[in-house]
DNA sequence: CCTTTTTGTCATGCG
DNA sequence: GGCGCATGACAAAAA
């Protein structure tokens, strides 16, 4: 049995536990971990199982300071289905039996301590309620596997009033006298970390019991849902915004659980805690707080571990406060105010809801993990980790100059499809360097993406929007894989085809859907070039950059303090738009060129009608003037007489008109004879 | 799903 | 040589 070092006696342990925690994707205030850093696991399990399993599995820890997702009463997840002590099969405290036996003082520093202390000593299901034992009743009651809020459920009633197990047999007393120096050597290093192994596996075979009936009582509270009511959850999930769905579907696990939210707000908790009496301090065990993995994994493994030294090894102070601060204390307000859950959804409810992330299954479902397949898991992770950091330092360097990164991604993906860039890989990269950035990342600088329109300079960053990048987007995927497949390993055993429904999957369709809707309600009016100078904040509106003139174009450029980039883009931009105005001026020229065209074709038909009618008139016109010469022709002939007084044969005679108008009747053969000769003649000359 | 039309963009040439 | 413009060609989006 080990016990928590009191960490107060360490000034840096309570930092590097924080550190720590944030490197593993942790998240919990300092203000609260004052409070909450008792409930946590063993030293050996934080490293092995939160770092080498990978950081976000170890977001099965994790401890939500905020209100919405629970408060307080997150602090509850700490007690491990299952495992969790039998207030009323045990009513003297076991707790405080083991304490004892080991012999192993326990000084609790906080009222929470002496709260917490004073619950489960109390042994009973009312005490017991409150951070941690209402799962405890219940789970005793109901079989294995019974959550808190199961408990909850199962003891209705259960009011958690730390009050009313004031009373409590108090052996507090024997522990108050032990030194709580000696505590720090109860959790010296020993180092045997294959005996550790062993034994951890053990444990999780022995687990594996409890975590099968734990599924099964999933199901059967899945299926006591109508087909209707799963539908109509479903539907409802699907017409909500994705950041929604996932709280209803966080929600709708909670029901499937039979959930009845016992989370205290902080203000509850200080009421109670405000009104225990501070001379009730007792001891408690991290056993009973962690009777899966502590009690187990510190009686066999490293039971001379030093929690200080187990947490704080190779963890760089400088890295992890430059870490850190990024995701919790430098959020940007707004961000927190209008989405005070979301880092906590995105980084664990892709693959369970907060009430999943029991610690105390998730520290028996690594178990298995611990030794050679943890390590493989773990140099995979990183492995995939660092392609990522790669990935997200381009990102990174142009979101160092001050560029909203979902901007500047969705930005790349526009530019250019071969810059190797991704909205996935971004968005696995950003967690992950939530969770595992080194300083020399936000140095990279700008690297590629040489190709787009010029270096880089200029903007500086603002982190908030950076972490806020990280946490709009989805946890990493790669942190998602290992958590789920710990998860249905080991403690819900999950039926891989029952995967595509879960939250992981959710999650990655939801992630480009989250794209496509962040574009379809805020950009889709935009154009590229629009949507391009809002990602890098150019102070022109499109129409400004492409109508003005040339000469204020340039003196524009000149005069404000443009990076390179967004002077290459404003270039752009105006060329783009001055050709795209003349493509559609010479598309319109070209269109008015055919149309008239295809006018002066109907013209020159209609006047080629027009014509056609003319001559059909002047074709008429000339055969009737000769019917009428052929008349008069014959007229004539019929009253002209010879010498003899006989009529002239028209066939032998014909008329000619001389020049001075005089009609002569002249023999057809001197008529053909003399036009023979003038033909002559005017062949000859 | 295929075809056609529209639109944006690039490359090129000209003034 | 830089710039604006015109235009063919191509690809993607839209109809």
């Amino acid at each position: 049995m080990k016990y928590l070092k009191p960490w107060w006696s360490d000034g840096g342990g309570l930092l590097h536990l924080t550190i720590l925690l944030s490197l593993a994707g942790l998240r919990l205030d300092l203000d609260l971990d004052l409070d909450l850093y008792l409930l946590l696991p063993p030293p050996t399990l934080l490293w092995d199982e939160l770092l080498l399993a990978g950081g976000p599995t170890s977001s099965a820890y994790a401890l939500s300071p905020f209100p919405a997702s629970g408060g307080w009463g997150r602090a509850e997840q700490l007690h491990p289905k299952g495992r969790e002590p039998d207030p009323a099969a045990d009513p003297e405290g076991r707790l405080l039996r083991e304490v004892r036996a080991l012999g192993v003082p326990f000084i609790p520093r906080t009222r929470v301590d002496a709260w917490l202390v004073h619950s489960v000593v109390a042994g009973d299901a009312d005490g017991a309620h409150g951070l941690l034992g209402a799962a405890a009743a219940a789970s005793s009651a109901g079989g294995v596997g019974a959550s808190l809020e199961d408990s909850s459920q199962a003891a209705p009633g259960d009011g958690g009033d730390p009050r009313a197990a004031a009373s409590s047999p108090s052996a507090a007393g024997e522990e108050e006298k032990a030194p709580a120096e000696s505590t720090a050597q109860v959790l010296d290093a020993g180092g045997r970390a294959n005996q550790e192994n062993e034994v951890l596996r053990e444990r999780h075979e022995a687990m594996g019991h409890n975590s099968q009936n734990e599924e099964n009582e999933q199901r059967v509270s899945a299926q006591e849902k109508s087909p209707q009511q799963k539908n109509e959850d479903e539907s409802k999930i699907a017409d909500k915004p994705d950041w929604e769905a996932e709280k209803t579907t966080q929600s709708r696990n909670e029901r499937s659980l039979n959930v009845t939210e016992t989370a205290f707000s902080l203000d509850d908790l200080s009421q109670m805690l405000l009104s225990q009496p501070e001379n009730s301090l007792e001891g408690i065990s991290l056993g009973d707080i962690f009777p899966g993995s502590i009690n187990d994994g510190m009686n066999s493994s490293t039971p001379n571990m030093n929690f200080s030294q187990a947490i704080s090894h190779d963890v760089n102070l400088h890295d992890a406060m430059l870490l850190c601060p990024d995701n919790t204390f430098r959020r940007e307000p707004t961000a927190r105010t209008s989405q005070p859950e979301e880092p906590f959804l995105q980084s664990n409810s892709h693959i369970t809801n907060p009430e999943q992330t029991l610690p105390g299954p998730h520290l028996t479902g690594f178990l298995p993990l611990v030794g050679n397949q943890t390590r493989n898991l773990s140099q995979d992770l990183l492995h995939d980790l660092d392609i990522s950091i790669f990935d997200e330092t381009n990102l990174m360097s142009l979101a160092m100059e001050g560029f909203d990164s979902m901007e500047v991604s969705q930005l790349f993906e526009e530019l250019d499809s071969d810059s190797g860039l991704s909205l996935n890989s971004s968005n696995n990269s950003t967690s992950v360097i939530k969770y595992n950035s080194s300083y020399s990342m936000c140095e990279g600088g700008a690297t590629g993406y040489s190709d787009l329109e010029g270096a880089v300079g200029g903007y500086y960053p603002d982190p908030s929007k950076l972490c806020h990048m990280g946490r709009r987007n989805d946890s990493g995927f790669h942190g998602d894989l290992a958590f789920q497949h710990i998860q249905h390993n080991h403690t819900y055993h999950v039926e891989p085809g029952a995967l595509d429904s879960t939250p992981r999957s959710f999650s990655q369709h939801g992630k480009s859907q989250k794209i496509n809707k962040h574009l379809n309600d805020t950009d889709r009016n935009l154009s590229r070039d629009e949507r391009r100078a809002k990602a890098l904040h150019i102070p022109f509106s499109v129409d400004e950059i492409v109508r003005m003139p040339v000469e204020s174009f340039n003196n524009m450029l000149s005069r404000h303090y443009l990076t390179d980039l967004q002077v290459s883009l404003m270039r752009g931009i105006r060329r783009r738009g001055k050709n795209k105005v003349a493509a559609q001026n010479c598309r319109k020229r070209k269109l008015d060129i055919i149309l008239n065209l295809e006018d002066d074709l109907c013209n020159l038909q209609a006047k080629k009608e027009i014509l056609k009618r003319e001559r059909a008139q002047y074709n008429k016109a000339i055969t009737t003037m000769k019917q009428k010469l052929h008349h008069l022709y014959h007229s004539i002939f019929s009253r002209l007489r010879d010498d003899d007084g006989r009529p002239v044969n028209p066939n032998q005679y014909v008329l000619e008109c001389s020049q001075d108008g005089s009609v002569l009747i002249v023999p057809k053969e001197l008529v053909t004879s003399g036009h023979k000769k003038e033909n002559r003649k005017g062949k000859t000359k």
